[in-house]
Order: C-alpha cells, then sequence, then structure tokens
DNA sequence: GCGTCCAGGTCTACC
DNA sequence: GGTAGACCTGGACGC
C-alpha cells in the first residue's frame, strides 16, 4: 500500500466549453486513470504512476460549462520540488484534454445527421489522454475475444492483484500496475490468479517490451503521424488492428464485433449479417463519413447510445 | 446436471 | 502476402 502523505494543489483552466462531470466520469463508464476512482459530491479521487511513482489526485471543478476551472490536489509520497510538482501539473493537464479545442469537431459535426443528435447531451466532453502506454495496452488486450463483462472481470482482478493501493485523502484507491512490476511475472501465475487465459503470454511480452525503455511515450508518439504512430503500437505484443486503435493517441476508428453492430445499424440502418465480417467496411465507411474526426465521432456516439437510439429509433446495444 | 459452442482479436504455421 | 486454426474461460443454450 502506498501512504501518501504529502501534497500540492494548483487550478487548471480548461479551453470552454469543459464539462468536468462528462469529461472525468464519463456516461458510458470509461474511467479516467483506473476503474476504481471514486466519484462523490462532484470530487473524482484517482490514482496513477506518472513515471513510474504513484499518485494520488482529488479533482473537482469550480464554475460551469463555459467557465470552468479545475481544483487539482496531488498526493504523492515524498515532498516535490517545484520543477517535479510543475511537470506534474502539465501531465494532468494533457490528460484532462484541458487544452482540447471542441469547437471545428462541432462545427463538423452539428452538420452530421448522427453527430448532431450527441452534442446537446454531451456539450464539453472533452476526449482524455492516457499519459501511460501499458494500462492503456493491458486493457486493449483484456477486451479481445471476451464479453464486457468478462473483460471487466479480467481488469479487476489482474488490477487488485498486480497495482498498487494509494492511500490518500481518506481515501483507497488501486491503481493500474506498471511494466516493471509484471516484467518479471510468470505466464502462468496472471493467469490462474486473474483468469485471464492466454491473454497473460501478450501481458507479460508486453510488459518486457515497454520495461526495455526504448518504446516512444505516449507524448512522442503524439508527435508522429498517426500512421507511423500506429505501426509501431502494432508492433507490440498482442496489439493488432484494433487494440492499436484504441491505444493509438492520435486517436483511431477501433471498430470491433460490438461496434460494427452499432455503427453498421447507424449508417446502413440494420444489423450486419456477421458482425465479424462487417469490421472492415463499417470501418472504411466510418473513415470515410467523418476523416480526422472518426476518433471524436466514434467516442461520442459511444458515450450517448441511449440518447441515440431514442432519437434515431434504432435500437443499439449497450456496452 | 452435463456437453457443446463460441465470444468487443491476434498470432502462427502453413500455403 | 494471404488465411485457416488455435487460443483461456465462462456464460448461453439444447438436451
Amino acid at each position: 500500500m502506498g501512504k501518501l502523505a504529502h501534497s500540492f494543489e494548483f487550478v487548471l483552466k480548461p479551453l470552454p466549453p469543459y464539462s468536468f462531470k462528462l469529461t472525468v466520469r464519463k456516461p458510458a463508464g470509461w474511467s479516467l486513470f483506473t476503474p476504481f476512482e471514486i466519484y462523490e459530491g462532484g470530487a473524482l479521487w484517482t490514482a496513477a504512476h506518472l513515471n513510474t511513482s504513484l499518485f494520488g489526485m482529488r479533482l473537482e471543478s469550480v464554475g460551469n460549462v463555459d467557465e470552468c476551472s479545475i481544483r487539482a490536489r496531488i498526493f504523492t509520497d515524498v515532498e516535490l520540488e517545484q520543477p517535479r510538482q510543475m511537470e506534474l501539473r502539465r501531465l494532468v493537464g494533457i490528460s484532462l484534454g484541458v487544452d482540447q479545442d471542441l469547437a471545428p469537431f462541432y462545427e463538423m459535426a452539428i452538420k452530421d445527421s448522427i453527430l448532431s443528435h450527441t452534442i446537446p447531451d454531451l456539450y464539453g466532453l472533452h476526449d482524455t489522454f492516457p499519459i501511460a502506454l501499458f494500462p492503456e495496452a493491458v486493457l486493449a488486450i483484456l477486451l479481445q475475444m471476451a464479453p464486457l463483462k468478462r473483460s471487466n472481470e479480467m481488469i479487476a482482478s489482474f488490477i487488485r492483484n498486480y497495482g498498487e493501493v494509494a492511500e490518500f485523502d481518506g481515501k483507497q484507491v488501486y491503481a493500474w500496475p506498471t511494466q516493471e512490476r509484471l516484467a518479471g511475472v510468470s505466464e502462468k501465475e496472471i493467469s490462474s490468479k486473474c483468469k485471464v487465459g492466454y491473454r497473460s503470454k501478450h501481458i507479460v511480452k508486453l510488459a518486457g517490451r515497454l520495461a526495455k525503455g526504448d518504446f516512444p511515450t505516449a507524448q512522442q508518439l503524439m508527435d508522429m503521424g498517426p500512421e507511423e504512430a500506429k505501426k509501431l503500437l502494432i508492433s507490440l505484443p498482442g496489439i493488432g488492428d484494433y487494440s492499436a486503435d484504441i491505444i493509438n493517441p492520435h486517436g483511431g476508428f477501433p471498430i470491433d464485433a460490438w461496434s460494427a453492430e452499432v455503427f453498421g445499424k447507424l449508417f446502413f440502418g440494420r444489423e450486419p449479417e456477421n458482425n465479424r465480417e462487417a469490421v472492415e467496411k463499417v470501418k472504411s465507411e466510418g473513415l470515410k463519413r467523418w476523416g480526422k474526426w472518426a476518433w471524436m465521432a466514434f467516442f461520442y456516439i459511444a458515450q450517448d447510445l441511449p440518447n441515440l437510439s431514442e432519437k434515431l429509433g434504432i435500437s443499439l446495444r449497450l456496452t
């Protein structure tokens, strides 16, 4: 257990519109840093490893969607010098997508017959940015070849077995494990403890690859072109086309058997006969329709399925 | 109950 | 360079 007794505070000014609640507590249940984070009374307690050290965070908003400020208190095990505090402030800002300008996306979306329905519901929802690749990649691996319920069980078990508990501000929050922690663990141990089956092989190989320290960071991938970043991500163990589109910091259009059904209905008005075979067709239709906005379109639609089902009169299966 | 089938993909061994 | 099979586990389904 990591007791985080030291703390410092700062305020971030996101580019409006910024809905703190929608952004940190996404309607589809996607967590900001860890599925174990706590949201109470409008504040979020969460934890993550940033550059191998464990941090706790309490985040809360001051103001409203059109004039939002985020008050962040960061909890650490040792007192941090000013430059390190500044670095963490920068990373938290990036994670929360505070500099993302939604205006160009909204300008396109409002003219789109599907996306236009999502804007009133999700006004001010920013895309958040994963600082650490390992948790994102393991998440993608644990989503493969399993119904969501089972994926969630594998994810929770994996974090409980190998993650670290951050204890701060009267809360306890499990953070995702690090690649360094997993690199030396046996495949057999992981599959028997976490019931992840054959996926343990990918996890161990992935941890070993990332722990070598020569793979680009999320921010370095962001500085490359989207396709170059994707090519590198696909070179990672257990990461294919679909998973790379989930992890890619540029955003992709991650169509799997479930989303092929949802987007098949949205694009063509009917459920595909075979979801797996429809993946390529749906993917190319989405990329053609939304181009550079494909990820944001996917993101907004995935967060707004109940509303879209009602407005468009199509039954969209929830995740 | 019990057996069989197969799922929010990826890798490997063949051709 | 293209593509069947295999792959953990557990829930759904038929009997």
